[in-house]
RNA sequence: CCGGAUGUGGUGAAAUUGGUAGACACGUCAGACUUAGGAUCUGAUGCCGUAAGGUAUGGGGGUUCGAGUCCCUCCAUCCGGACCA
C-alpha cells in the first residue's frame, strides 16, 4: 500500500470537521469535573485579502498549529482559534474601483482563506471564529469603544476611572490647583463648574476621556482620503500604497494612549517579548526625562515674556550659545524684531513650501535670527533667538536651547551660522565635532564647575526648581493615537452630536454599517457616511474607526464568542486568562500591539477582565520571501563580474505597474523549479535565458501576456517587456537571439536576468500558493517542510528544492507500517501486496533506545519552538528504525503520538490502521525513560596534555577516584596515551578530566 | 546617524551549559535493482592533498587546557527608528 495522501487527507479533515474533534469547551462552573489546564496560544488573524494565502502566511500557523497539538497531547484544554480582521482600506479601495460591496468582496475572501487553511489541516475550532466586521462582533467594538470614552485616566491612582467620578468632584471641588495660583481656563471652583453651560462642560470632559474628539494636526493622505495614524505612515509616505501624507488640521477621534505612556514601558517587563520587539515599543514610546526650562525673553516688542525649552541636559546650561524655536512656534510673531521681520517671513514661506518628506529627504541648515534674545538665569548672558525647521513644534515645548559643544546638530548649526562655541567640557571638545559626553568635567560653568555632568543634572534642576524657572520633566515621543477614518468600511461610531456635543448614541448597539451607494468621499473631508441623508439626519458621527479597533480585543472574543451579553464573560476570560502563546509578524510591533495592550490595560482598570497584559509570550515568525527573477538591462558593453547592485544597469519596467512602485519591474519566473537542477540557474550572472523560459509557470503566463498588458498601460510603449520567449522593445517582438551565456544582445542593449529574495507579494508575481504544494505533496510533507526550512523566527526565502526530503521521510515512514507494492510503477495500479507489517514483539534495547532518544530530543524541540530539528529528529529515528527493520507497535505507536502534531493526517490514518478507534489527538503525550537511553551516565570530555581531547560516558554520581580509575580504564585513553602511564589526571571544574602525561 | 539581529560546506541549516564543528536534509558523484526512473536501496561528499597529513565557523586580536559559542575591534548583510533636544 501506497502512502496516498491525497485520499488520506481528504478523508481526516472531513472525519475532523464531522466530530467536532477540533470543537473547544469552556468548563462549565456547575460540572465537577477537574478542570484540565489550560493554554491558549493565538495567531495573529489575517486581513482577507483578495490575492488568498501565500506560502509566507501559514510559517506562524504552522508552528502554533504543532504547538497546540503538543499542549492538546499533553493534556491542557488548548484553545487555538482563528477568525478575520475584515475591516480595512483594501476592501473600500476594491469597492471604489469595481462598485462591489466590502462586506461581499470581503466574504468572498474569507471563504477563500477558510479552505485553504484547512487544506493545511490546522486544529481551529471554526465555532469560534471571529470576524471584526460582523455587526455582532463590532456590536462589542463599539461598547469598548464607549468605555473608553466614558473614562479618565486618573493621575493619582494612575489608571482609568468612569468619568462619573469626574464630574462628581467637579461638582463638590471644581478643579484647583494643588499650589500654587489657579489658570483661567485650566482650574476651576466647584461653583464655576455648576455655572458651566452644557456646551463648556463636555469640552472640559473632552480633554480628559480616554477616547475623545478634538482638533489637532493629523496625517491626511489625500490619495486615501483619509487620516493616518503615526505608525501607519512610513518615510512621510502611506504605509499601505505609498502616497504622500501631509499635515492638516482636522476634527478628529484619538484614543489618549499618552496616559498609558509609563505602564506600557513597565508592562513591558512582566512579558515574554524579543528584545527586539521591546526595544522597538519602548522606542516608539520614547520616553526620556530632563526639564523645561523658562528663559526670559528680551525683544523690543515684548516683556515679561519667557521662553519655554525642554531638554534632556540641564546640565549644559552654561554651554547655551542660542535657542532655536520651531518655525510654528507661538511666540515667533511677537519676539521677532523689526529688522529681522522680512527676513524671518521669507523663512516661514520657504519651510510652508517644502513638505515633510523633502525636509527629512535633504537635511539644509537653514535657520533665521529672529533679533530677540533671551537671558540665562544663572549668568545673565544674552542668548539670540534663532528659527530653524530642525526644531519640530509637535516635541517637547517647540523649544530647544542649543549647546553647539554638546550636540551634533546644534553644533552644525552654530558652525554654519557663525555663533561662537562655549565649550564647557574642556578636552572633551576637540573644536570639530561635538561631543555629547556625561563624563566630562564641566567649565566655563559657573557654579556648576568641577561637577562631572551626570551628577551636575540634580543640582541644576533643583536650583531652577527653586528659583521657580523650571522643573523636572518627562517627555514622551508616542502621541495620542488618531482613532477616526474618513472611510466607510470600519465600525460606526455610537456618537450623536448634538448641538456640537458628543453624546453617546442611545439605541441599542450595535449602530450598523449601513449601506451606501457609493463610496467615495463625503463632503470636507468627511467620510461616506455623510452622504446618507439619514444618517446625517440623526446626526450621527460620519467617521469610522480604524483598523486596529477590532484587533485591539479580538482575543478576548475568541473565549466567549458567542455571548450576546458582554463582550465576554468574566468568569470565562478569567479561566482562559491570557494569551500564552502568540504567534505573528513584527510588523505590527508599534501599531496593533501597542493598542491592544493599552485596550487590556483600560478593561482591567474598569475591573472587567482580570489581567493587563494580553500575551504573555510574544514571537515573532520571520518572513517567507519571494524569489524574484528580475531582468536587467544595460546599455552597451557588459563586463562579466559587474555588481548586480553596480551602478550601471538598471531593472527593466515592467508593463504592469502597481500603485506606488515607483520603479516596476519584470518577473521571468515562477514557482515550479522543482524538477530543475540546473544549479546554474541560481548564479545571477549565468542563466540561460531559455532555461528561464522553460520554467516559466503555467500562472505566470497571463501576467507576461503582452498584448493585455500594452491595452492597459498603452503609455509604457516605450518600455522593454520581456516574456519567456519573447521581448517586446521599441515597438517591435523579437525572439530571443541565441547565446551561450544567458546574455541576449540586441542591438545596443544587453539583457541579463538575477534572482532577487524580496517580501512575496502579488504586485511582485512571486507568490507562491500553498495549494499547489499540497497538491503535488501534501499537507503533511507542506507542513513539515515549512518546519524544517529553519528556525520560525527567521526570514527566508521560499524555496522547494528541499521539499523532497521531507516527502521521502513521511514516504519511508509509512513503510514502517506497510510493505510497499513492488512496483508501483508511474501512475500504473502496482499489484504488489498491500500488507501492514507492524508486530507485537517486544522491542529491543537498541529499538528502545531509538524510541525514547526520539521522545527527548522532539519534545525538548517541540517546547522549544524549535520545529525545524524537531523535524530532523523523525527522520532520524525513521532512519534508524529502517536499519534495524524495526516494524513493532511498541515503538512505532508512540512514535504516531510524536508525530501527530506535526504531520496530523497520516498519523491519525496509520493510528487507525493499528486498529486504533479513537482519534489520536486524545492520545498521551508518551514519556521519555532515561534508562534506555543511558541517561544514568554522561559524557565527559577528557584532554590529555590540556591538548588533546575526547570524550567518554561515566556514572553521573562518579566520585574523583571512580573517574580516575575509569579513566585509566577507558579503551580511548588507552589508545591516546599509547601504554604510558599518565603523571596525574586532574579534575577540572566537575566536568573535565585533565590527564597529563 | 542610532538601535537590534545575523554571518558556519555548492545549498537550507545543526551544535540545551564553552568540550569530536558541519547532525538532518537538498544537490552532486559512483554503484545496485531496472525496458525505463521523476520509484527504491547502498556508498562517497567542507576545502587542499594520491596518501600520510594539513586546514577550516566573515577578518584581526584576547580570555581558556579547550572558543562557532565569552570579551574587544573591524567588515558585510538584513530589520527597525531616525532632525525626539
Amino acid at each position: 500500500m501506497e502512502y496516498n495522501f491525497r485520499d488520506i487527507e481528504k478523508k481526516w479533515q472531513a472525519w475532523w470537521k464531522e466530530n467536532k474533534v477540533y470543537s473547544v469547551s469552556n468548563p462549565s462552573t456547575s460540572s465537577g469535573h477537574p478542570v484540565k489546564p489550560k493554554f491558549y496560544v493565538l495567531d495573529m488573524f489575517p486581513y482577507p485579502s483578495g490575492a488568498g494565502l501565500h506560502v509566507g502566511h501559514p510559517l506562524g500557523y504552522i508552528a502554533s498549529d504543532i504547538y497546540s497539538r503538543y499542549k492538546r497531547l499533553k493534556g491542557f484544554n488548548v484553545l487555538h482559534p482563528m477568525g478575520f480582521d475584515s475591516f480595512g482600506l483594501p476592501a473600500e479601495q476594491y469597492a471604489l474601483d469595481t462598485g462591489q460591496h466590502p462586506a461581499e468582496t470581503t466574504k468572498k475572501n474569507i471563504a477563500t482563506f477558510k479552505s485553504q487553511l484547512d487544506n493545511i489541516g490546522f486544529c481551529y475550532d471554526w465555532e469560534r471564529e471571529v470576524q471584526t466586521s460582523d455587526p455582532e462582533y463590532y456590536r462589542w467594538t463599539q461598547w469598548i469603544f464607549l468605555q473608553l470614552f466614558n473614562s479618565y485616566f486618573c493621575h493619582t491612582e494612575k489608571k482609568a476611572l468612569p468619568i462619573s467620578l469626574l464630574i462628581k468632584k467637579y461638582e463638590t471641588k471644581g478643579a484647583m490647583p494643588k499650589t500654587g495660583e489657579p489658570i483661567p481656563g485650566k482650574h476651576f471652583t466647584a461653583e464655576q463648574w455648576n455655572s458651566f453651560s452644557e456646551k463648556e462642560k463636555a469640552d472640559i470632559l473632552m480633554r480628559r476621556r480616554l477616547a475623545y474628539c478634538g482638533y489637532g494636526e493629523v496625517n491626511w493622505c489625500e490619495a486615501l482620503g483619509t487620516v493616518l495614524a503615526n505608525d501607519e505612515v512610513v518615510n512621510g509616505v502611506s504605509e499601505r500604497g505609498g502616497y504622500p501624507v501631509v499635515k492638516k488640521t482636522l476634527r478628529q477621534w484619538y484614543l489618549r494612549i499618552t496616559e498609558y505612556a509609563d505602564r506600557l514601558l513597565e508592562g513591558l517587563e512582566k512579558v515574554d517579548f524579543s528584545d527586539a520587539m521591546k526595544e522597538m515599543q519602548s522606542n516608539w514610546i520614547g520616553k526620556s526625562s530632563g526639564a523645561e526650562i523658562d528663559f526670559l525673553v528680551k525683544s523690543e516688542k515684548i516683556k515679561d515674556k519667557s521662553l519655554r525649552v525642554y531638554t534632556t541636559r540641564p546640565d549644559t546650561i552654561f554651554g547655551i550659545d542660542f535657542m532655536v524655536i520651531a518655525p510654528e512656534h507661538e511666540l515667533v510673531e511677537s519676539i521677532t524684531t523689526s529688522d529681522q521681520k522680512t527676513a524671518v517671513e521669507e523663512y516661514i514661506t520657504y519651510v510652508k513650501s517644502r513638505s515633510e518628506r523633502e525636509r527629512m529627504a535633504e537635511k539644509k541648515i537653514t535657520g533665521v535670527f529672529t533679533g530677540a534674545y533671551a537671558i540665562n538665569p544663572f549668568d545673565g548672558r544674552e542668548i539670540p533667538i534663532w528659527i530653524s525647521e530642525y526644531v519640530l513644534a509637535g516635541y517637547g515645548t517647540g523649544a530647544i536651547m542649543a549647546v553647539p559643544c554638546g550636540d551634533e546638530r546644534d553644533h552644525k548649526f552654530a558652525k554654519h551660522f557663525n555663533i561662537s562655541i562655549t565649550n564647557i567640557i574642556g578636552e572633551y571638545y576637540n573644536g570639530e565635532e561635538a561631543n555629547p559626553t556625561k563624563e566630562a568635567v564641566l567649565q566655563n560653568s559657573g557654579f556648576l564647575n568641577g561637577l562631572v555632568m551626570k551628577g551636575a543634572m540634580d543640582v541644576v534642576i533643583a536650583a531652577l526648581e527653586e528659583k521657580g524657572i523650571g522643573k523636572r520633566k518627562v517627555n514622551y515621543k508616542m502621541r495620542d493615537a488618531a482613532f477616526s477614518r474618513q472611510r466607510y468600511w470600519g465600525e460606526p461610531f455610537p456618537i450623536v452630536w448634538k448641538d456640537e456635543i458628543a453624546k453617546e448614541w442611545t439605541g441599542k448597539l450595535p449602530l450598523v454599517l449601513p449601506d451606501v451607494e457609493k463610496y467615495s468621499p463625503g463632503p470636507d473631508g468627511q467620510g461616506p457616511l455623510a452622504n446618507i441623508p439619514e444618517w446625517v439626519a440623526q446626526e450621527l458621527e460620519t467617521n469610522t474607526m480604524p483598523g486596529y479597533a477590532g484587533s485591539s480585543w479580538y482575543f478576548l472574543r475568541y473565549m466567549d464568542p458567542h455571548n450576546d451579553q458582554t463582550f465576554c464573560d468574566r468568569n470565562v476570560s478569567d479561566y482562559w486568562n491570557q494569551v500564552d502563546l502568540y504567534i505573528g509578524g513584527t510588523e505590527h510591533a508599534v501599531g496593533h500591539l501597542l493598542y491592544s495592550r493599552m485596550w487590556t490595560k483600560v478593561l482591567y482598570d474598569l475591573d472587567l477582565i482580570g489581567y493587563d497584559e494580553p500575551y504573555k509570550r510574544l514571537v515573532n515568525q520571520g518572513m517567507i520571501q519571494g524569489l524574484s527573477q528580475i531582468a536587467y538591462v544595460k546599455k552597451g558593453d557588459f563586463e562579466e563580474g559587474t555588481s548586480r547592485s553596480g551602478r550601471n544597469t538598471f531593472r527593466v519596467p515592467m508593463f504592469s505597474n502597481p500603485a506606488g512602485t515607483p520603479q516596476p519591474k519584470l518577473q521571468l519566473y515562477s514557482a515550479d523549479l522543482i524538477n530543475d537542477s540546473n544549479r546554474d540557474y541560481y548564479k545571477p550572472f549565468n542563466i540561460p535565458i531559455e532555461l528561464v523560459a522553460r520554467n516559466i509557470h503555467e500562472s505566470s503566463k497571463n501576467v507576461l501576456d503582452i498584448s493585455s498588458g500594452i491595452q492597459k498601460y498603452p503609455q509604457r510603449l516605450d518600455a522593454i517587456y520581456i516574456t519567456f520567449d519573447a521581448f517586446f522593445y521599441e515597438g517591435e517582438w523579437k525572439t530571443w537571439s541565441e547565446d551561450e551565456q544567458g546574455w541576449v544582445i540586441t542591438e545596443e542593449r544587453t539583457f541579463y536576468t538575477a534572482n532577487e529574495v524580496e517580501k512575496m507579494s502579488k504586485s511582485k508575481y512571486n507568490v507562491v500558493n500553498p495549494n499547489d504544494i499540497i497538491l503535488s505533496y501534501g499537507a503533511d510533507t507542506f507542513r513539515m517542510y515549512e518546519m524544517f526550512l529553519g528556525p520560525v523566527e527567521m526570514s527566508k526565502p521560499w524555496d522547494t528544492k528541499g521539499i523532497e526530503g521531507v516527502h521521502r521521510f513521511l514516504k519511508k515512514f509509512w513503510r514502517l507500517f506497510f510493505k510497499e507494492s513492488n512496483h508501483p510503477s508511474f501512475g500504473g495500479a502496482g499489484g504488489g501486496s498491500e500488507t501492514l507489517i507492524v508486530t507485537n514483539d517486544e522491542p529491543t534495547s537498541a529499538e528502545l533506545k531509538v524510541l525514547h532518544h526520539a521522545i527527548r530530543r522532539i519534545e525538548n524541540d517541540t517546547e522549544r519552538f524549535s520545529f525545524n530539528t524537531g523535524v530532523s529528529g523523525f527522520m532520524i529515528a525513521t532512519n534508524e528504525l529502517t536499519d534495524l527493520k524495526c516494524h513493532k507497535r511498541k515503538i512505532l505507536e508512540p512514535l504516531l503520538i510524536l508525530l501527530a502534531p506535526y504531520a496530523p493526517h497520516i498519523a491519525e490514518e496509520l493510528w487507525q490502521q493499528l486498529g486504533n478507534e479513537k482519534t489520536i489527538l486524545d492520545q498521551t503525550y508518551p514519556v521519555f525513560i532515561a534508562n534506555y537511553v543511558a541517561e544514568s551516565s554522561k559524557e565527559y570530555p577528557v584532554s590529555i596534555n590540556g591538548k588533546l581531547r575526547t570524550t567518554m560516558n561515566l556514572a553521573l554520581d562518579a566520585t574523583e577516584e571512580e573517574v580516575n580509575e575509569l579513566t585509566l580504564e577507558n579503551e580511548v585513553v588507552k589508545k591516546w596515551l599509547e601504554g604510558k602511564p599518565p603523571k596525574k589526571i586532574i579534575f577540572v571544574k566537575n566536568k573535565m578530566i585533565n590527564v597529563v602525561v
